[in-house]
DNA sequence: GAGAGTTCCGCAAACACGCT
DNA sequence: AGCGTGTTTGCGGAACTCTC
């Protein structure tokens, strides 16, 4: 090209502050679960003051647990999990402050151990640096990730979100595609109407309905062939960042307090509650109430939810109701 | 016929969570 | 803190239609 402009000073350069970092160029081989996924931004957003001023961070093990929206004791899963993000590796092709090409590759994690409830864990140095980028916090999203239920929906929001000011990502070659979503070395989904039809279509719908941003595919086709794919991206207006709580708005509710009472579990409260909708809800536990001799009101109640039992008329109840009410 | 698109099914692994 | 168990998710596949 002609245009190697003298005016442009390199004093300008100089003054530049902001050295701008291309999140996009950070991307996670391998496949990680919906958890791990989730535990790895939970992981950095904790560190993240300290990522490159200390080389160890340590967060309480239960916290973590909660953050991640996994209430569970089990903590095997929980180390299984942090086993594979040390597994992992993160890819990095970016400029650097000079300009120049930089290529590396590191693990998710360099190390982590539990012990007496608290999980210590470290970056590599390298890593560290590269994740150190206001742009990066603001991708972890926590109160929009929790609400995610399937990976790969995480995984094209996290791949969408950071292209919202351009309104679209890219065309991606279908093959970087199937790597984004870590499919990579799956023969079945070489066949796109099968990546489609799992993978595309249940992420794009999931991610259209609990996060802030609408996304579209758009397709290219060599001949027949589905070659590039796309993504169109907005603002989703329903849900604006401020609006989208983490469900700790539904735990002050008056049926979110009755459920607990009868003893259903937090996850399936709130799941109940935001699938039917608190009257609808409440209507069923006054049914319930009413009831009386139910041996096992949880299940009881799951099926009334499920089948809209009625207080004039029961519908036939699921077997294991019907026992329970003898 | 080749490939997309859709709708079923089944299995294994991951996960949730009460129980002890 | 770990075990057992029921549920959900991921993944592969079959069958069938539609459109170049």
């Amino acid at each position: 090209m002609s245009s190697s402009i003298p005016h442009d000073r390199l004093t300008g350069a100089l003054r530049r502050q902001s050295v701008k970092k291309n999140v996009a160029a950070i991307h996670v081989s391998g496949k990680l679960t919906l958890l791990q996924r989730k535990l790895s931004n939970v992981l950095l957003l904790n560190a993240y003051d300290s990522l490159v001023t200390r080389s160890k961070h340590q967060i309480d093990a239960r916290t973590l647990c909660m953050m991640v929206g996994y209430n569970s004791n089990d903590m095997d899963t929980l180390k299984q999990s942090l086993r594979s993000l040390a597994e992992t590796t993160a890819e990095w092709d970016m400029l650097d402050a000079n300009g120049r090409q930089e290529w590396g590759v590191s693990a998710l994690l360099s190390y982590a151990k539990l012990s007496a409830g608290v999980c210590e864990y470290a970056y590599s140095p390298a890593l560290a640096e590269k994740l150190h980028d206001p742009k990066v916090f603001a991708l972890i999203n926590l109160n929009i990730q929790r609400r995610f239920t399937s990976g790969h929906a995480l995984a094209l929001y996290e791949n969408c979100y950071r292209f919202l000011r351009t309104g679209s990502t890219g065309w991606w070659p279908i093959d970087l595609f199937r790597r984004l979503m870590g499919l990579d070395g799956s023969a079945y989904y070489e066949s796109f109407k099968h990546l489609n039809a799992k993978i595309i279509k249940p992420a794009v719908a999931e991610v259209n309905k609990t996060s802030n941003i609408l996304i579209t595919p758009e397709l290219h086709k060599m001949g027949r062939q589905v070659s590039e794919i796309r993504f169109l991206i907005k603002e989703n207006p329903q849900l604006a960042m401020l609006d989208i709580d983490d469900g700790e708005g539904l735990r002050q509710g008056a049926v979110y307090t009755a459920l607990m009472e009868l003893g259903v579990s937090d996850r399936l409260a709130r799941q109940w509650i935001s699938q039917h909708g608190e009257d609808y809800v409440s209507e069923k536990i006054v049914y319930l109430k009413g009831r009386g001799g139910v041996d096992s009101p949880v299940g009881y109640l799951s099926a009334a939810l499920k089948n809209d039992y009625k207080a004039e008329k029961p519908v036939a109840p699921t077997p294991k109701a019907k026992a329970a009410a003898v």
